[in-house]
DNA sequence: TTGTAAGCGTTATCAC
DNA sequence: GTGATAACGCTTACAA
C-alpha cells in the first residue's frame, strides 16, 4: 500500500515481514502444524490479506513436502473411449472412494504412443495403470524408474508389481460351461480387441500370438478350454453398436450360422442381440447370447442378459486402497477379485 | 558402483558430477532447450543411466518453471455422478480436445462442503469450473484469488470470468412451444436438481427463489415463459430411475394428470417414459414428453425423443481452447453456445 | 511460542 | 557449447 514495489505475487516471506513474524511462523500458521499465540496468528492472517496472499504456493510446497498430493490414473486410448465405457467409469467411481482417505486428486492421463513420457513430467505422488498392455507398459517402465508406487488393474505387470486382477479365464469358462450345458455346438465367440490397432477380423492363431492386450486373451483362453474350435471374430472396441456390426458378420450365412454367440462384453452381447433382431431370430429361441461384465443395461427389453458379473467397482477401489497403502509406506499386496456368473434370459437350450 | 553413499535417489546434480559436466549442462540435455555437443550428451545420458537416473523431478520443475502443466477440472457432487452423467461425460470429451495443444493433464476435483479449498492445494496451472452453483462459487473465490485463470461452463460467475454458456432459456422455450402449438394446455415439468441438496419435490416459488443451480433456473424460466402456471417437481439428479419415480408421481392421480411432461434431461424424460408405460398410457397417443440434451439414448425402442440439442462436447472444447489461450497470456473469452431443437415421435397432439 | 537457517531439485541468466 | 550462480517459494529441524 505504502510503496508498490511488488508487481510479482505475495509470498509467505512478504506476509510474515508485513506482520512482523518469521516466515516460519508464517508458514505455520497456513499449515496448523504447531501452536501458534492467536495475537500472532491474527496479525499474520491480516498481514496476507492485506497483501493479497492466497496461501502457500502448491508447487513449491509439494517440492519441500515431496509429495503434490496427484494420483495418476494412466487409461489406454482415448479418454473418450474410456468415458464411454461404463465398465471403466464404475471402475473410477471404486478408485475415487478407495483413495478418499488420501483426499488426492486423480490426474487423468492417458497412454500414447507419442506422449508415452507424459507421465514421466507429471508430479504425481503414485500411479495406477489400467488394463496394462503392450502399450500401457512403457509407462510401467518410467514409472518405475521413477521409483513412484504403482498398481496395475488387470494387467500383466510381473510379479514384482502390486495388481489387481480379475479371474477372466475361469469366469469365461463359466459361461462356456452353461451355454454347452444347454446343448449348444455351434457357438461362435465375439471378442475384445486384441491389441491397440483394434482391427476387426477373424481370430487366427497368429493374430492372437501377437495379441497385446491381456484381457482378451485371457478370456478367450477360458473359453476356448471349453469351445476349443470356437471361431471368433476380434471387436474394434467395446460398443453396443460394434456388437451389431460383428453380429451381422456372424449372423450372415444360414448356413453356417451359430445357434450361440459369446461375447465379451455385455456392450458387444446387446449389439449381437440387435444383429439378430435384424434378422428376424428370436432370442434365445433361435440364438443364445451371452456377455461379460455384467453392467446395468439399457435396451434389452424384457430380456435379461446371461453374463459373468464383475466387480467393478471393487477393482477400483482395491486399487486405490493399495495405492493408500504404499504412500503410508507398507508395501503394495496383489489381490485377486472374482466374477459371478449370473444366468439370464438371453440363453436357451439349443435347437438343432 | 564404487561407494554407496546415496540411498537417496540421484539428482541432476549428481548426475552432472558423475558425467563430469555442470548442472546447467545436464539439466539442458534432458529440456533439450539448448544444443548440447553429441560427445557431452552421450556422457550425460550415461551417467543418468549409471546411476539411475530417471530425469528431471516433476516438482522442482513445476516450481522453477511456474507451471505443473495441469489443469483442475472441478465437479460438482459426487465424481461418480459426474461418470455417471453422458452430458459431462461428453464435455470432458471435449474438454480433452481443446486443452491437447497444451498436453496438459486433466486434474478432476470435486466441490464439496469439506474440502472447498482442496483446489487451493493443488499444483495447477488453470481450472475449469463445470456448473458453478453457490457451492462451487467459493472454489471460484479461491481460484481468483490465486490468480489462476478459470474458465468457468455453464454458471454465473460474472462479466470478469470467461465462460462457456448455452442459450438454456430459449432452448427450453422453444420446446414448449412445440408442445403449446401441439395443443397442450395441461403440462407439468421435471426439473434437475435446485441445490445441492437435490430434494425431489414440488418446486415451490420459495424453493425456486433460494435455487443454486443456474442451470436449472434458466431451462425452467424459459419454460414458463409459455407455460407460466405449469407445475413442477425437482428431481434429485439426472437419472432414468429419477424419471421414472417423478413420473409415477405426476401420473399418479388420473384426475391431474398432465397430456404433457417437460423434462430438464433426456434421461429423465426416458425415466417419465417409462412410468407412463408402467400405467398403461401410450406416448405420445395418451402422453407427450420432451426431453433436453440430445444424448444418444438406448433404451427407448422404437421412439426418438423430442428434444433439444446440446453441443455438450463442443462445450467442453471451447473451455479447453480458453485455457489454453489464457496460459498463452491473451485474455479469456466467453463463448455463447446454442442448442438445437429436434422433433421427435414423443410429442404429438393434445388428446384432450 | 517464535526465530534461524538449511535445504527441496530444478532451470534461467549470463558470462566465458 | 559449457559453466557458475542465483533464484523458484516453501517447510522443518533445531535453537533460543
Amino acid at each position: 500500500m505504502s510503496s508498490q514495489e511488488t508487481p510479482r505475487r505475495p509470498t509467505i516471506a512478504d506476509v510474515a515481514r508485513e506482520a512482523g513474524v518469521a516466515t516460519s511462523t508464517a508458514s505455520v500458521v497456513f499449515s496448523g502444524k504447531a501452536k501458534v499465540a492467536p495475537a500472532t496468528r491474527e496479525r499474520v492472517l491480516a498481514a496476507a490479506a492485506e497483501l493479497g496472499y492466497a496461501g502457500p504456493d502448491p508447487r513449491a510446497a509439494s517440492l519441500r513436502r515431496g509429495r503434490s498430493g496427484i494420483v495418476a490414473v494412466v487409461l489406454e486410448g482415448h479418454l473418450r473411449a474410456a468415458f464411454l465405457d461404463p465398465v471403466t467409469t464404475a471402475m473410477m467411481d471404486g478408485l475415487t472412494d478407495g483413495l478418499a482417505e488420501l483426499s488426492a486428486g486423480i490426474l487423468l492421463m492417458r497412454d500414447e504412443p507419442g506422449e508415452g513420457t507424459a507421465i514421466a513430467d507429471a508430479p504425481v505422488d503414485a500411479v495406477v495403470l489400467i488394463g496394462c498392455s503392450g502399450r500401457t507398459r512403457a509407462s510401467l517402465e518410467v514409472v518405475v524408474g521413477r521409483g513412484l508406487p504403482v498398481v496395475v488393474i488387470e494387467g500383466d505387470a510381473g510379479e514384482a508389481i502390486p495388481r489387481v486382477t480379475l479371474d477372466n479365464a475361469a469366469a469365461s469358462a463359466d459361461i462356456a460351461k452353461h451355454v454347452r450345458d444347454l446343448g449348444h455346438r455351434d457357438v461362435a465367440l465375439v471378442t475384445l480387441p486384441l491389441d491397440s490397432d483394434r482391427e476387426r477380423a477373424a481370430v487366427t492363431p497368429e493374430r492372437l500370438a501377437n495379441a497385446t492386450v491381456d484381457v482378451t486373451v485371457h478370456r478367450l483362453a477360458g473359453t476356448r478350454e471349453v469351445f476349443p474350435d470356437a471361431p471368433a471374430i476380434s471387436a474394434s472396441g467395446s460398443l453396443i453398436d460394434e456388437g451389431v456390426r460383428v453380429g451381422r458378420m456372424l449372423l450372415a450365412d444360414p448356413a453356417t450360422r451359430p445357434t450361440a454367440v459369446l461375447a465379451q462384453s455385455d456392450l458387444l452381447a446387446v449389439g449381437v442381440i440387435r444383429a439378430a433382431e435384424e434378422k428376424g431370430l428370436r432370442v434365445p429361441e433361435d440364438l443364445s447370447v451371452a456377455g461379460f461384465d455384467g453392467i446395468a443395461l439399457d435396451g434389452l427389453g424384457d430380456l435379461t442378459l446371461t453374463t459373468s458379473v464383475q466387480p467393478a467397482v471393487e477393482k477400483g477401489r482395491a486399487a486405490g486402497e493399495q495405492v493408500a497403502r504404499m504412500l503410508r509406506g507398507e508395501p503394495g499386496i496383489t489381490q485377486h477379485l472374482t466374477c459371478r456368473f449370473r444366468v439370464g434370459t438371453t440363453t436357451g437350450p439349443a435347437s438343432r
